[in-house]
DNA sequence: TGAAATGTTGGGGCG
DNA sequence: ACGCCCCAACATTTC
């Protein structure tokens, strides 16, 4: 195929977390060149090195569905390919005889392979995700930060106020396309069983994340800081998994947050910032401790009662409904994973791993940053982690931010009818079809206690 | 962005 | 009237 030279060349879009079009510094520099553009999706089966999970293939099959019809409104295409985009992007480009523009990742695996790309065809890189890139960062003296406080002071001191590209109008075209996927053939939506049914509270898309923006602006922000905390209300952004997928960038929810509550709201996605520092600073979260003495833990095997964190069915009210919210929704509230972090983890010491790999498959906002991240603050492993020590009472977090049992009872069927006295703590009631407590809890924080003991004295 | 054990204080009942 | 005890309420310490 001849090659199209100079003014002609086309640039590859190639787009990853960053399915969006406003907001979106690769596809504006490719616009600025003034020629015509392929936006290209790769469909790999691993996001460094771990297969994508389950929710999350979900979620990407709407969005690129939505991304598309978007592009289609401005005479563009998405192009679809499945595969090792390493192979894939350098082939297409010569191919086409493209250049090729991306945001940048940040897990070590995609940062490797985009380097390499890098070197070998001279790309673009930009950023989309991040209010602050990990290098942008730095201590009086040069290093990392390692506690997320005075980390959100100096990043906040560097964030730039530039402006936000809007969603361009039109999109250059070129005269032919290459071929693509279909995206049913990808077959990403589940089928026999479709367990998908109880996501529909969900709009995957740029359209989406920014009607769930304004939604949260209006109803959430301002009771934010008080309301976060409480699970049967519903004050949290729920922005996490288009912020995930980059239908949404951080650089836009901050403009659009304003008022006494948002400092509180942008803390939030300070630390989203600070753990994809991690991430690029460490690369392996989700298989490795940041606190290395954490590597002699005497964590237990127990898969029975693994399967029954799973399940939610441990008898403690807020951990099984936060976990039923899970299977049944793709989502959890943030406080309620707190709390079945911590069950897991010191009530049952089940790894760490285990939970973050099931909330992997099944969080429709898991992300390689946040998700490994969080887990390990849970454990105490992680960077500026929660102490060891602080072992939540699964009964006094529901009395506390479940007060009316509200939450419990929508997720719960079986102790709906208890009241509110009595719901986080059902055994003491007459109740059918809810299991006991499969621990009890003054035993299981007393042995959390002194595995932690036993630890630091192996050192 | 905990909870439980332990310590302290102060009001009130009561001998 | 007074001291003693009880115990809530709050504060501090510990894990």
């Amino acid at each position: 195929m001849p090659q199209p030279r100079g003014s002609d060349r086309p640039i590859i879009l190639w787009l990853r977390q960053d399915l969006r079009l406003a907001d979106n510094p690769a596809l504006a520099a490719a616009i600025a060149t003034g020629r015509p553009v392929i936006p290209l999706f790769v469909l790999h089966e691993a996001s460094d090195g771990r297969p994508w999970g389950a929710a999350s293939l979900w979620w990407l099959d709407k969005s690129l569905r939505a991304l598309g019809a978007d592009l289609r409104e401005r005479g563009s295409r998405l192009i679809l390919r499945r595969g090792d985009p390493a192979m894939i992007v350098p082939a297409l480009a010569q191919e086409l005889g493209a250049d090729v523009h991306w945001n940048r990742l940040y897990g070590h695996a995609a940062v490797a392979r985009d380097s390499d790309l890098k070197a070998e065809l001279g790309a673009t890189s930009c950023n989309a995700s991040l209010l602050t890139e990990p290098w942008t960062v730095k201590t009086g003296a040069g290093g990392v930060f390692q506690v997320f406080t005075p980390f959100w002071r100096a990043a906040q001191a560097v964030i730039e106020d530039a402006p936000i590209a809007p969603a361009p109008r039109h999109i250059p075209a070129p005269n032919e396309w290459p071929g693509s996927d279909d995206l049913k053939d990808w077959k990403l939506h589940p089928t026999a069983p479709d367990w998908s049914t109880g996501f529909g509270d969900w709009t995957p898309g740029e359209a989406g994340a920014q009607a769930q923006l304004k939604t949260f602006i209006k109803q959430g922000l301002d009771d934010y800081p008080r309301g976060r905390d409480r699970p049967d209300l519903d004050s949290t952004s729920r922005l996490s998994p288009h912020l995930h997928w980059g239908e949404i960038g951080p650089r836009q929810v901050r403009a659009a947050a304003h008022g006494p509550s948002a400092d509180k709201y942008m803390a939030e996605i300070g630390w989203r910032e600070f753990n994809h520092h991690l991430l690029y600073q460490h690369g392996d979260l989700f298989r490795r401790n940041i606190r290395r003495d954490f590597d002699g833990f005497p964590w237990r095997d127990d898969p029975p009662s693994l399967a029954a964190w799973r399940e939610g069915r441990t008898g403690y009210p807020l951990v099984d409904a936060g976990m039923r919210q899970l299977w049944a929704t793709g989502f959890m509230h943030n406080r309620v994973r707190m709390v079945v972090a911590s069950f897991l983890i010191k009530h049952l010491l089940i790894d760490w791993r285990e939970g973050e790999a099931w909330f992997w498959d099944t969080l429709l906002d898991a992300c390689e940053a946040n998700n490994p991240a969080n887990w390990q603050w849970s454990a105490g492993s992680g960077a500026d982690a929660a102490p060891f020590f602080r072992v939540f009472n699964p009964v006094l977090q529901g009395e506390r931010y479940d007060p009316d049992g509200g939450y419990v009872r929508r997720w719960i069927p079986e102790l709906a009818h208890l009241p509110a006295k009595q719901i986080h703590q059902p055994w003491t009631a007459d109740v059918s079809g809810y299991p006991k407590p499969i621990v009890d809890h003054a035993m299981a924080r007393q042995r959390a206690l002194d595995a932690f003991k036993e630890m630091r004295a192996e050192d």
